[in-house]
DNA sequence: TGCCGACTGAAAGTTTTGATGCATAGAGTC
DNA sequence: GACTCTATGCATCAAAACTTTCAGTCGGCA
């Protein structure tokens, strides 16, 4: 992946003067354009001014000098060098690769968002200690949660995928609180079934902390749940994509096992012996 | 970019919402601005309006809401945070982020592998053309499954699920072929269940033509396929990672509903109409 | 059912920003 | 040494962006 917005741009920026006969006060500004190369972008024609030391009206005429119909013209110019140099290889090609491609912006953001581990490792243990452990999600976000299930049942004695609705749901989260558990993880992913924020609010009024996997910081979930963990979804196609909350919901069992080595290496390798005798996969 | 910069920003963007009481609108404001991120500095309040499909005074509205002076204050310390962050966080990391960073590896392989729409365009005509479609994936593979048939059932009349293993499982692949069933899509992963690849050759046998997303292109499921689209699994966490591969299958979604148009727009139109009746969903 | 309050968008009003006309200063030329 | 041409800043005007006001709508509540 390509260097730096600054870097890649100031190279750029020095394109633009390419050719054009420069006045003495427009070196000026354009030496001040490579070097506040980012910011510049940001500024209006009088702050430019003033950052160059000359008047106003200038910055405009170095705008339309360098061909362009004014200086807001420019600085948008400026803007498409430094911020839309995207990763490695451009944007474009059709539409199916442009969803993957911002698929992969979600991802990048997610990964930003773990350079933090001690919140995740810290949900990580919130998780693991409760006995038995509910994992909910309706709807869209069944799946994601009978994945997270699938896996997590082989490091953790008890978990219990909640993923239909109906009246049941709530009997059964107050049953698992009353089998002792201490937590659940909800999948909250749009479009927001009525039925899920209802079902956070009982197992919140069980006493049970809520961890929730959500879209963003800022949906629904945010108001019940005591742990909210973002990840975006992608809107490219015609139906969600949901890579990036399935991507964070490994990252989070991740977390679980770590928060119990031991524990989780015995029972892998239980797993495997049972595997192994009953020949269930290939090879 | 690399989006170290956006990704930063859009930790500290969420500190900016801390404690205020949103209105709907303004929501669907914050919504944009953590999307968009690094972008949003740059536009005007009638830029952002648009792009969140809001008016323009309702940005001003939530900018004074956050407790600015006004829009452009908070343009500003927009334009302070994603400046101020050193665009930072190449490779590296700590090992959660360099796991997501290797999934977006997979991503981009896949996206390339997308270049050529033809492929993938007639494969959703196969699938299309189905009645009924069963769609099949065991054990770690089953959310998969459930998730591409979740939302296949939105736009294909009859989607069958097949995700639970066992005698039953061949007895059900017979039924749909009986009943009109054409293809077959098979979720085939690592480390690919024996009943899978057995179940798959009961699909041939029984004419259907058989789809599978595997994770690679010499993947056991080859053998038993006639068409097979690979998009590769996650490997450096505990458990395995299928965003490649659920990416995958929504494309191909997509290509199905493409294959289709005025019939997809109809049953989309319709389900939109029970979910408004019935209130699924919030908002 | 009717009132009340909150939310939202349209439109008018205000401020900020950018462009242009004009006058001045300096360099080069005859 | 005077003329001319270019470059530059000041002042002004035009345009855009932002804020405020106002009226309509929706949901909650008596």
């Amino acid at each position: 992946m390509n260097e730096g917005a600054a870097g890649a741009s100031v190279e750029q920026v020095l394109d633009l003067f390419d050719g054009v006969r420069l006045t003495p006060t427009q070196r000026r500004i354009a030496h001040c354009l490579v070097q506040h190369a980012p910011a510049v972008a940001y500024l209006s024609a009088a702050e430019v001014a003033e950052l160059a030391g000359v008047s106003q009206p200038s910055v405009t005429r170095f705008a339309v000098a360098l061909g362009h119909d004014g200086y807001p013209a420019l600085r948008r110019r400026l803007r498409d060098l430094t911020i839309a140099t995207p990763t490695g290889s451009a944007d474009g090609g059709n539409e199916l690769q442009q969803a993957v491609r911002a698929e992969m912006g979600n991802l990048d953001r997610l990964a930003a968002q773990l350079a933090d581990r001690d919140r995740i490792a810290e949900t990580g243990r919130l998780l693991a200690e409760s006995r038995p452990l509910p994992v909910l999600g309706l709807r869209a976000a069944a799946p994601l949660a009978a994945y997270f299930a699938y896996f997590a049942a082989k490091v953790h004695p008890d978990v219990r995928v909640l993923d239909d609705g109906g009246s049941l749901l709530t009997d059964r989260l107050e049953q698992a609180a009353e089998a002792g558990a201490s937590a659940v993880l909800a999948f909250v992913l749009p479009r927001y079934p009525r039925e899920t924020l209802d079902a956070l609010r009982d197992a919140r009024a069980a006493g049970l902390t809520v961890v929730a996997i959500t879209d963003s910081p800022v949906s629904p979930a945010t108001e019940h749940a005591h742990v909210v963990l973002p990840a975006a979804v992608g809107a490219q196609l015609v139906f969600d994509l949901h890579t990036a909350p399935m991507t964070l919901a490994m990252v989070l069992l991740q977390a679980i096992c770590d928060a119990a080595p031991a524990d989780t290496q015995r029972r892998l390798e239980a797993f495997e012996a049972s595997a192994a005798r009953r020949q269930l996969f290939l090879g």
